[in-house]
DNA sequence: GCGACAG
DNA sequence: ATCTTGTCGC
């Protein structure tokens, strides 16, 4: 798959990005505009320890029996610096190379980072979003910004992210008695329904499927790459 | 100035 | 993200 929308340069400076986020964040779209969701995918990248060398991959599933329907991979080097806010800037390159080689259209697509629940409300999810103009989901392991009140201990509890009185994302436990994960809007996903899917995508663990499936795709290929 | 800071 | 040992529990 491509992207739909005219692209736009990735060797930027750190404030035309800024900027950029800015003028794309106007495009995000905080409700569902979706049909049916048959394929749900996972995106995710692993840096080798020493070097600028990454691995993307992105992993397709069938939403109903969470099985692995087709993957795409990418190898490239980081051309832009680890920078909280603008994340999307170093991992989406690389990302891109992978969606390229997939055959298929997923419905849906789960980010390892924050949708809304960024400085701008243009985080890694939103602007993957925007650029295939497909449904994403952001979900992350850790908060970017926001305050969020106590959590119930039980599978699917949950608690708004707030920040500045917005509603940014949600705070939701995928699992009794384990920490919890940051849920935020990426793209024509709205909040409830984003958390929804989250959860159906996460029976066992953690972390939903998707995003599981895809790291651990990466971290096979990282090691496949520094020993055999 | 100080602390926080997706992966 | 990556580095990094043992340990508790099913």
């Amino acid at each position: 798959m491509k992207p739909v929308i005219e692209p736009h340069p990735w060797d930027l400076a750190e404030a035309e990005a800024l900027e950029l986020q800015g003028q794309l964040a106007a495009k995000v779209i905080k409700e569902d505009k979706f049909s049916e969701i048959h394929y749900v995918a996972g995106v995710d990248v692993a840096y080798e320890k020493h070097s600028n060398q990454l691995i993307a991959a992105v992993v397709v599933l069938n939403a109903s029996t969470l099985q692995i329907v087709e993957t795409a991979t990418a190898s490239g080097f980081a051309q832009f610096p680890y920078i909280p806010g603008l994340f999307s800037f170093r991992e989406l390159p690389p990302l891109i190379k992978a969606l390229e080689k997939l055959s298929m259209e997923p419905d849906l697509i789960i980010c390892d980072g924050q949708g809304i629940a960024h400085p701008r409300r243009f985080g890694l999810a939103c602007h993957l979003g925007v650029l295939y103009n497909i449904p994403t989901i952001g979900c992350g392991k850790t908060r970017l910004i926001g305050e969020a009140g106590t959590i119930e201990r039980v599978r699917g509890s949950c608690a708004e992210l707030i920040d500045n009185e917005e509603v940014i994302g949600c705070v939701l436990r995928t699992q009794s008695d384990v920490k919890p994960i940051y849920v935020s809007i990426g793209h024509r996903v709205c909040l409830a329904t984003a958390c929804e899917w989250i959860l159906k995508l996460s029976p066992k663990y953690r972390l939903p499927e998707t995003t599981r499936q895809a790291d651990q795709l990466v971290n096979k290929l990282m090691t496949k790459a520094n020993n055999g």
